[in-house]
DNA sequence: ATGTTC
């Protein structure tokens, strides 16, 4: 079999197949255990990067879970992660399959959302810094911060089952961003009783903060339109300003992840699981702790949901006090980036329910999906991917071919390229700064270590990214956004 | 990602 060329130095040394521009394919003869091959979406260049880390080792184990359908899959943004790679989707036969929180990420439902205004770029620039320090008053950012809404115990349970339709009723959203946002901001039956009091202790001032690592909030502008009659529907149009948000459930989805991966581990023996890494603990999805663990991850999303509106309502705020009527904000959509759905998919010729894990991975439906209402049903699904705070973001629209080869998915972002130590070590903060200013972006951030770890360089490029997604057609690019200004944790 | 080692 032909191996791809492996420069010294890289840790992956297994089988890789190439099966064209832009599919690379470990077979499930490579290891012992694997049920089906691993599909990789790259490019020659992505998938070099790919095996300097264990990002395809990880995509091979998770071949190797109970009831996993069709491929192990991972997106060109792949690498590596906890148990899973970041950037891996994998569906599970609901009967014969597990439910594995590595296989959500410790920050479920991380999303993001775009927020679109009336404003073309020209109209805000005079503005941008007096808009960066308003906004980075108004959203709480960085490590352990806290939001000015104290939650009691029976308006957290509140939010853990009703996400997003909490926020309407409390007049922090409205009937149009419920529309507009995945699951209408609601994942069915959330359970906060399985919610551990330790994981509501961390959340329950937390709501309406953006926390720190990848998450931001900034400021953008449409660059370039590619499709335009489907970003005619969407409501996007060159030089319109945006805001995007990327945020997710903070410490409590981060506790509900190790809650049950420790409830998990030690009764994978008595579920006659065998996997060669204990960071892929699973249960079965019929399991009672594998109904335990969804409806506790359902909760913890519904929270997300929440704390991404209430984000939404501090931008508004600000936009409003700086641009009056004229800073009115639409949302287009909210994807969960970090989740496990139960979905319809056809498999081998037959219509079933599965369980989609996707990790560092976002839904991608095409038109026609029942899942999508409104205009969304005809254009098919708004794909929001942030790629970097230096260069770009992306709005996609699902196709009818991720269905048949990705569950409906595409990748979540341009992927970390070096690690955060790396990161920290290679450039100074203030230099960063300077590098963005002179390219007309205002950055603000809590701590230098958020500038240097985020830097645009720690990442990978997300044009040749979104282009593996748009040649492998799971996904078809609509819009391309620039920054302007960015809110670090 | 994360009260960045209960």
């Amino acid at each position: 079999m032909p191996k791809i060329g492996l420069s010294t130095g890289t840790k992956w040394d297994g089988i890789l197949q190439t099966r064209d521009d832009c599919r690379f394919v470990i077979p499930k003869s490579y290891k012992a255990g694997m049920l089906v091959d691993a599909l990789i979406f790259a490019s020659p260049k992505l998938i070099e990067y790919a095996c300097h880390d264990l990002s395809l080792d990880q995509t091979a184990n998770v071949a190797m879970l109970p009831g996993i359908l069709r491929h192990s899959l991972a997106m060109p943004d792949v690498h590596q992660g906890y148990g899973f790679p970041i950037g891996g989707v994998a569906a599970m036969d609901t009967e014969d399959g597990v439910v594995s929180p590595g296989g959500v990420g410790f920050d479920i439902n991380c999303g993001v959302r775009l927020l679109m205004s009336s404003l073309p770029v020209q109209e805000v620039r005079p503005k941008l810094r007096q808009l960066v320090d308003a906004l980075f008053e108004a959203v709480p950012a960085g490590t352990g911060s806290t939001g000015p809404i104290k939650l009691n115990h029976t308006e957290l349970d509140s939010i853990l089952r009703s996400g997003s339709q909490w926020a309407l009723e409390h007049n922090w959203a409205t009937e149009d961003d419920i529309e507009h946002t995945e699951e209408r901001g609601q994942m069915k039956q959330p359970d906060p009783a399985q919610v551990s009091e330790r994981a509501k202790k961390r959340g329950n001032s937390q709501l309406g903060t953006l926390g720190s690592g990848n998450h931001f909030l900034e400021i953008q502008y449409v660059d370039e339109i590619f499709e335009r009659p489907t970003a005619d529907s969407f409501g996007l149009f060159e030089g319109q300003v945006c805001f995007m948000i990327h945020c997710g459930s903070r410490g409590l989805g981060h506790q509900v992840c190790t809650d049950f991966l420790s409830t998990m581990g030690p009764l994978m023996a008595s579920y006659q699981i065998t996997l060669p890494d204990r960071e892929l603990a699973c249960c079965p999805i019929s399991s009672p702790e594998g109904a335990r663990y969804l409806s506790a991850m359902a909760a913890a999303a519904n929270f997300a949901f929440a704390n991404r509106q209430l984000i939404t309502f501090w931008t508004r705020q600000v936009m409003s006090r700086l641009f009056g009527e004229q800073g009115r904000l639409k949302l287009l959509y909210d994807v969960a980036h970090n989740m496990a759905k139960m979905e319809k998919h056809r498999v081998n010729g037959q219509q079933k329910e599965v369980l989609v894990h996707r990790k560092g991975a976002t839904r991608a439906f095409p038109p026609g999906r029942s899942e999508l209402g409104g205009a969304f049903l005809i254009s098919g699904q708004p794909v929001i991917i942030p790629g970097d705070m230096g260069r770009a973001s992306y709005v996609l629209v699902g196709t009818e071919q991720a269905m048949e080869e990705t569950f409906g998915s595409v990748c979540h972002g341009a992927g970390r390229l070096m690690s955060r130590t790396r990161a920290r070590k290679q450039r100074k903060a203030s230099d960063i700064m300077a590098e963005l200013e002179a390219a007309g972006i205002i950055a603000k951030a809590t701590t230098r270590d958020g500038l240097t770890e985020e830097a645009p360089a720690a990442y990978k490029p997300i044009d040749e990214v979104v282009a593996a997604v748009y040649n492998a057609g799971i996904g078809r690019r609509v819009a391309r956004l620039r920054p302007l200004g960015v809110i670090k944790g």
